[in-house]
RNA sequence: GGGAGCAUAGCUCAGUUGGUUUAGAGCAUCUGCCUUACAAGCAGAGGGUCGGGGGUUCGACUCCCUCUACUCCCACCA
């Protein structure tokens, strides 16, 4: 097989990808080996690829191929979500482009708009992985909205509200004004925002009847206009919520406000007077100590509301303009009105002053620019605490590990103070909840049913006394859709149909999975909920291990973005670099729970790499063998040694693998690869002269090769399996993604070791030679002093060298590696002096070392208490040093 | 406000139950090389008082306390 001179990635990938693809290489069947498996986090249908994903599913392809390599019938399933808001407002975007307002479309018409648009744009993603080298089984993508997740989906549903753990309750939620829908609590991201505190005047409104008496206690603070008349100071952050005001809430303790006991006070411009009221809610040191109270719009309120009895002024649209209810601003947008009053309330003199204030503000985490609107209403809920005993032991007892450990703490603190889950959206794009509305009298409590099907439904609302003779058009089913994550919580299991299949013999072949990699912004997401729903139906984790990985960010540890344009695009990259080089240029700098600083640099490291690997692939290649030459002396001991390191690797390897460390794993390799195989190893064995090789040699080195390839496959599946078809005579359908990985096997340390000081000496040569200008074609004579004479051809091959027997003239420049004594010769090349002067650095050295190592030793305690194998340590040290101290010693005589 | 994490070379990070002198790696830097696989390369070199302070110990990058800086998560202070 005939090789480019340069590795080209493009057609490389290309052919092989879909080699694998024709041979079903990803696709797994139940089997009597044992699974592997792997559930992607199914990105947005419509989404496409981002450097996160690339580092996300890097991992999950390297954990794949390893599993696969190791006798793992592996199986990684892919996916899609149907991203509920996400993707419904991308719909009504393009709609608005069209002219088209959603709120004049039916529900029908607007859902096959979406799946238009699901269709035209779904599943470029999963085209985009494959680009990667994921080796998903394809036969099995799935999305959360296709016919088997949806009815899970909806049995689940049913299944929770007839266990008593689905509920209808009204509440104080997130409402996300932009989508239209309420939110979870975890969909809530609060920001730091510079904005306005306004202190607003509310007059006392009865000071006729009921004057306003001066109690003369020390700290009171009242504020009279210049017209004598008394008023209270309200700071707030949302002046445009007054019109929702029905009371002024004051501590009973804050002496500041004593006064205000038993008044009334005026809504600034609204003009409604409303009594003050007393909590001890209320923050004394907080502004002026006076609250203004909007049951309908802040969580705190609306609970004060209900303690005191206060009326609720809802004046919000949906859309968040103004309602009718406010009386003020009617239609305009509450942001617009925040400016307006403000300059409405300065005009009138009820702005005592305003101060910049820096608060938290929630938006919606779909719709960023959203600010979240906290609103009363009717939602479907989840009780959650059942769930949190649930998903909380297999954690903790270790059932499921986190890598990193540290998210534990985070998942065992969230559960422990775990709030029922909004499940209800008021969106179309989804799974519509099976709940069916009863007619019910004005005014009177509402009444449903919740069914799999209009004619379940239709038996349940007979049952019902005063319902007998419904029908079912009389049924009126509920609007809204669940959270996208009532779906995703089930992916393990739905992908396995486990649900609506129980006990069928992939869902008992492949489940529980073996590793999840995802993001740690999505562990209550998504995480923890699916240890809820595994261990409620399967009575069982849905994975052993969960690995986060952390964020991408550029350079200069800014998260990727499309605002700030930082982010390349994986494509690109992949076309410039190729997608192995991507792929290692991620994994490089990844540890599990650290973020990773994306820089290109990077992936040039991982192209370069693949520069390499082709480039020593090409050197072996040209090589021919002559059947009857033999064996070099330097050659029989660098297979030998390249041998046992390789074994010594394949364990380091291993390890790494089983603590999840991947791009440790990956630089054991990258190391092995470039310094011990490039540089030292085919180095040591290069036929001198012309291009013969003796066949042992020969063949050793192509079964060096292999092992590589087999080992750097999982991180850098396409250039391994090109360079490993090219290795020897392949069959169609063989590959090198279902070759076994190499295995830890013995070695030999101490050949290893020596081998190290042939290293060291051969460096030490090399560079003598560099400082002395001496040029590497001019032979030198050493001699050398308790050295290992086993790795002496392997010096001598390398640093051209001879070795003599002897004494050193005068004039040789001498070194030690630990023990050992090498002694350049080199009559009339050398500056003595200079050469005194190192050696008597050296010297010193040697002897403060040995003190530093005798004074341990003398230390009675350390003797006393230290290891035996510390002591040792020590002792060894010190007779180390003795004797090189002897040979510098010996230098320095013959050098005078 | 609560909690967690991190602080080691110019940069990004290892350092796995405390025990090798001179604390490692990759990248970057510097020097010399177009040596017939590879200049996307080869051969070398320099670079750190392990954030500050205190403590435990024969011995601390490692364990404890404290301070400082940064990051993240959680929380209803208007």
């Amino acid at each position: 097989m005939e090789l480019d001179i340069k590795y080209n990635p493009a057609s490389v990938e290309d052919k092989w990808y879909a080699y694998w693809l024709e041979h079903k290489f990803f696709h797994s069947e139940p089997d009597n080996r044992p699974s592997y498996t792997i559930v992607i986090p199914p990105p947005n249908v419509t989404g496409i690829l981002h450097m996160g994903h690339v580092l996300n599913n890097t991992i999950q392809d390297v954990l794949v191929r390893h599993a696969r390599m190791n006798g793992f019938n592996a199986c990684w399933v892919p996916g899609t979500d149907h991203a509920s808001i996400a993707t419904e407002a991308k719909v009504v975007n393009k709609l608005a482009g069209m002219g088209i307002k959603k709120r004049d479309l039916t529900r029908e018409e607007f859902l096959k708009y979406a799946w238009e648009w699901k269709e035209e744009h779904g599943g470029i993603i999963l085209e985009q992985l494959k680009k990667l080298g994921s080796s998903c089984d394809w036969d099995r993508t799935a999305f959360t909205m296709d016919e088997p997740r949806s009815e899970s989906v909806m049995k689940v549903f049913v299944d929770l509200y007839e266990k008593g753990l689905i509920y209808r309750g009204l509440r104080m939620v997130n409402w996300d004004p932009k989508a239209q829908t309420v939110l979870s609590t975890e969909e809530v991201i609060y920001r730091d925002e510079k904005s306005k505190l306004y202190h607003l005047r509310y007059y006392v409104a009865d000071a006729d009847v009921n004057p306003v008496v001066p109690t003369a206690e020390e700290g009171e603070v009242l504020h009279k206009d210049e017209n004598g008349r008394y008023y209270a100071v309200v700071a707030t952050t949302r002046p445009e919520t007054i019109m929702g005001d029905t009371a002024m809430c004051i501590n009973p303790k804050d002496p500041k406000n004593q006064w205000l006991k038993g008044h009334k006070v005026i809504v600034p411009l609204v003009g409604r007077v409303i009594p003050v009221i007393e909590d001890r809610y209320v923050d004394v040191e907080f502004g002026t100590g006076c609250l203004k109270v909007t049951p309908a719009h802040d969580v705190n309120d609306y609970a004060l509301g209900k303690t005191h009895n206060l009326e609720t002024i809802d004046i919000f649209n949906p859309d968040g303009t103004l309602s009718e209810a406010a009386g003020l601003y009617v239609g305009q947008d509450r942001m617009d009105v925040r400016k307006q009053i403000a300059k409405d309330l300065e005009a009138a003199g009820l702005m005592e002053k305003v101060e910049d204030y820096d608060n938290k503000v929630g938006y919606s985490e779909r719709n960023r620019d959203t600010a979240v609107e906290p609103r009363l209403c009717k939602q479907w809920f989840l009780k959650m605490k059942h769930f949190a005993d649930i998903a909380l032991p297999p954690v903790l007892d270790g059932k499921i590990t986190f890598h990193p450990s540290k998210y534990v703490t985070t998942y065992r603190n969230w559960l422990e103070n775990i709030q029922d889950w909004c499940i209800s959206r008021q969106l179309w794009w989804g799974h519509r909840i099976p709940a069916y509305f009863l007619p019910v009298e004005e005014g009177a409590e509402e009444q449903f049913v919740v069914a799999l099907s209009l004619e379940d439904a239709l038996a349940k609302a007979r049952a019902i006394k005063g319902y007998e003779n419904i029908t079912a058009d009389q049924l009126v089913r509920d609007e809204d859709a669940l959270d996208t994550w009532f779906s995703s919580w089930l992916w393990p299991i739905s992908l396995f149909d486990g649900i609506n299949n129980p006990g069928n013999d992939e869902i008992k072949y492949y489940y529980p999975t073996n590793d999840l990699v995802t993001g740690p912004d999505i562990i209550f997401f998504w995480v923890a909920r699916m240890i809820m729903a595994g261990e409620e139906y399967l009575k069982d984790v849905p994975f052993s291990n969960v690995y986060f990985t952390g964020i991408v960010r550029d350079k200069l540890g800014r998260k990727m973005s499309k605002q700030l344009g930082n982010s390349p695009d994986p494509l690109n990259l992949i076309a410039t670099y190729g997608a192995d080089a991507v792929r290692l240029g991620m994994l490089l700098c990844s540890s599990a729970g650290n973020d990773v600083l994306y820089d290109d640099s990077q992936v040039e490291q991982g192209r370069n790499f693949c520069g390499k690997m082709w480039n020593a692939f090409r050197l072996v290649q040209g090589w021919t063998v002559d059947q009857n030459a033999a064996q070099p002396q330097a050659s029989r001991l660098a297979v030998e040694w390249f041998d046992n390191l390789l074994s010594q690797t394949v364990e380091t390897v291993e390890d790494h693998f089983s603590k999840f460390r991947i791009s440790d794993a990956l630089m054991t390799i990258y190391k092995l690869f470039w310094d011990e195989f490039c540089a030292w190893y085919l180095e040591a064995i290069k036929p001198v002269g012309g291009l013969n090789m003796d066949p042992a040699t020969y063949s050793a080195t192509l079964g060096f090769f292999d092992k590589l390839l087999k080992l750097i496959h999982p991180f850098m599946p396409f250039i391994t399996e090109e360079l490993w078809q090219a290795l020897a005579q392949r069959k169609e359908g063989e590959t090198i993604m279902l070759q076994d990985y190499p295995k830890a096997a013995s070695y030999d340390k101490e050949l290893i070791a020596n081998f190290e000081i042939a290293k060291e000496t051969i460096a030490n040569i090399r560079n003598v030679r560099q400082s002395k200008n001496l040029s590497p074609r001019e032979s030198l004579g050493i001699v050398v002093e308790n050295f290992p004479a086993s790795v002496l051809p392997v010096v001598a091959r390398l640093a051209n060298i001879e070795v003599l027997e002897g004494e050193t003239s005068g004039s040789a420049v001498s070194f030690m590696v630990g023990t050992s004594k090498i002694s350049i010769e080199l009559a009339g090349k050398i500056n003595v002096e200079e050469e005194l002067k190192k050696l008597e650095a050296d010297l010193a050295y040697q002897h403060k070392f040995l003190a530093s190592v005798r004074g341990k030793l003398s230390n009675e305690r350390f003797v006393a208490n230290a290891p035996e194998a510390v002591i040792a340590g020590e002792r060894k040290k010190e007779s180390d040093c003795l004797e090189r101290i002897a040979a510098i010693e010996a230098s320095l005589k013959a050098l005078k």
